[in-house]
DNA sequence: TATGGTACAGACAAATTTGTAAGTAATGAG
DNA sequence: CTCATTACTTACAAATTTGTCTGTACCATA
């Protein structure tokens, strides 16, 4: 949640262009280093927030809370705490994440089949 | 094409992640700000340089240059280039880029549909 | 009273991406 | 010889994302 400047043509072709193409706008969604991992191991169920962390390989708990806070934000996951001590918390997606579910599925194919043409070229 | 520290974190996890997911490989292959609107003008055939600035609006040529560089080389763009003068050069979506074409129609009824979502939460 | 587990938050720094503002080669037209 | 056109390139700067490290609240348990 670092804080964009609100006058910056970055931050501006960014709004135009997610505006004018729903394409951009979902891709803009699961952008980032770490979203689609995160919605990837959410796709069985729900976890709680130290199961993601010691699933994702890598990942610092900051990281973690950034793009979950923003998945929540833009409505892929719901968050749930429980009122217990220690704390504890889960994640799951919403209804509208899981439509995303067999597009997903479709793209990862495709990754690896482009994947393998590009290891032998021709 | 700034180079990347070959040593960093960011790169490593990078890497990693991109080999051991296929979907995330795929995402990175049409992440970056202009890629998606690129390879959006060219569903319907050829376009040469200047007809893709024309039609993109707010990129630079230096950012055109830079991301039709990257697609060519992830082997979604195929460039041609006319011994003319003064210089055409055009672009075209190579075959394993059209199979993405209905994935992305997809995903671009979904961004529609969550878009919607958004705008009237409830 | 000291310790431990959980899910974070904050300050700061490094890495990466994107934008700005020039300039270039080749050559045909005038 | 001068200019215009096209598709770039380069140096530099600004913005943004990602990573490192330290610290916090809560209370149950030893």
């Amino acid at each position: 949640m670092s804080k964009r400047k609100e006058t910056s043509t970055n931050l501006l072709n960014e709004n135009y262009i997610v505006e004018s193409c729903d394409l951009t706008y979902a891709v803009c969604m699961i952008g980032g280093r770490w979203k689609l991992l995160i919605l990837c191991k959410l796709e069985n169920g729900k976890l709680r927030f130290s199961e993601l962390r010691d699933r994702i390989n890598g990942i610092t708990e900051r990281m973690l809370t950034l793009q979950l806070r923003e998945l929540e934000k833009e409505g892929l996951v719901k968050r749930t705490v429980h009122a217990e001590v220690p704390p504890r918390v889960d994640y799951e997606l919403t209804s509208i994440a899981k439509e995303l579910v067999p597009i997903w599925s479709q793209l990862s194919d495709w990754g690896g089949k482009h994947r393998k043409l590009m290891n032998k070229p021709r």
